[in-house]
DNA sequence: ATGATTATATGACGACCATCATGTATGATG
DNA sequence: CATCATACATGATGGTCGTCATATAATCAT
């Protein structure tokens, strides 16, 4: 059973996508191999001709979902010039958000993860911290812009934190709680 | 091999200990209960004479970590009266807590993955995190009592976040520059 | 068109996992 | 002191995991 070149290139780009998604759903070790590559519509024996192992796997889907977030970011941004940090914000901080892992921030589903991870996927992520800082910082007002850029970093983190708690309790008031209480503290 | 009825307890409450330390180090995942076991100094087979499951165990362990969580954040306060949330944030955003997540806070250690436990676990930090807001709520300035809890929230959040970050990151001085502006950011 | 290449399927391997069965030595109980 | 109860050790079981070997069928190059 071969596929033409496009073919199998379209099937590597779809591991990777499935990965990013059920990775942030259930955890880099919550899902195998085999029910990744079943998720993605083929079985687990052409793997090993994608990818050189699990990890590597890991690290491309990561990088993956982190590229998609930071443009995700710059988009918001662009289409409210007005208030881009408030709108960065309300888009972050929704139960929608909240209520699909798989498709939103690779650091408030697998913060923690992260930091038992190997070097690839931390370099990711330091890159991506990098960027988003870089972009919030354009976004807060600040006298200097060292101010700023602290600003930045305060911000992303309760975001980060914000998200992981809200996920993590149990009602749904307190959750959105917490959502409201994130907002009003990253819009001051 | 039986033992006393004291060193029974004595092993069950040092099994709790090491898990929820080797949990919040190396992932709910990250660790079996045979290795769990043996770093308590037993072997695997008196596990089910303890515990009902793993996930019991993950319960238990988890709700001693936030116990201790909360009572060390009640003790450093009262060792500060005058600045009480200065003195919790200081505790908290720094490197040692960075660098020890086994002896930490379990929602910066494991928040992602208590959203895919069960009811216990999710219990357990619901009425943690209510616990530990209403402390902070008592610390934190405002008008109202409504406008500090806003801020209890905001803050912890930003606790959270900025462990979690300063954790995932892979370049020192990015990571200690995260600590720094967390603990700008919650100072204000 | 024919031969070489290769993407994927099937299947297997050893390692690890949570859990359970059994044996045994020793504390608990009278 | 004798009997019972039990905490733990040893070992086994079935399932899952990441990884690899081989077969196959179809594309690609000549």
């Amino acid at each position: 059973m071969k596929v033409t070149r496009e073919q199998a290139a379209n099937n590597r780009e779809r591991i990777v996508e499935t990965a990013a998604e059920l990775f942030r759903e259930r955890g880099f070790e919550g899902i195998g191999v085999a029910d990744l590559m079943k998720a993605a519509g083929l079985t687990h024996g052409g793997f090993y001709g994608h990818f050189a192992s699990k990890e590597d796997l890991i690290a491309e889907a990561s990088a993956r979902a982190l590229m998609r977030s930071l443009a995700d970011f710059g988009k918001v941004a662009e289409r409210a010039p007005g208030d881009p940090l408030s709108a960065v914000a309300d888009t972050y901080l929704t139960s929608r958000h909240r209520d699909n892992p798989g498709t939103g921030c690779l650091l408030a589903a697998l913060g923690p993860d992260v930091s038992r991870q190997g070097p690839a996927v931390r370099r990711s992520v330091t890159d991506y911290v990098r960027g988003a800082v870089d972009l919030l910082t354009t976004m807060v007002q600040g006298k200097s812009n060292a101010a700023r850029r602290q600003k930045a970093l305060g911000t992303y983190a309760t975001l980060v934190g914000t998200m992981v708690m809200a996920r993590a309790v149990d009602d749904r008031a307190l959750s959105q709680e917490i959502l409201n209480a994130g907002l009003a503290s990253v819009k001051t």
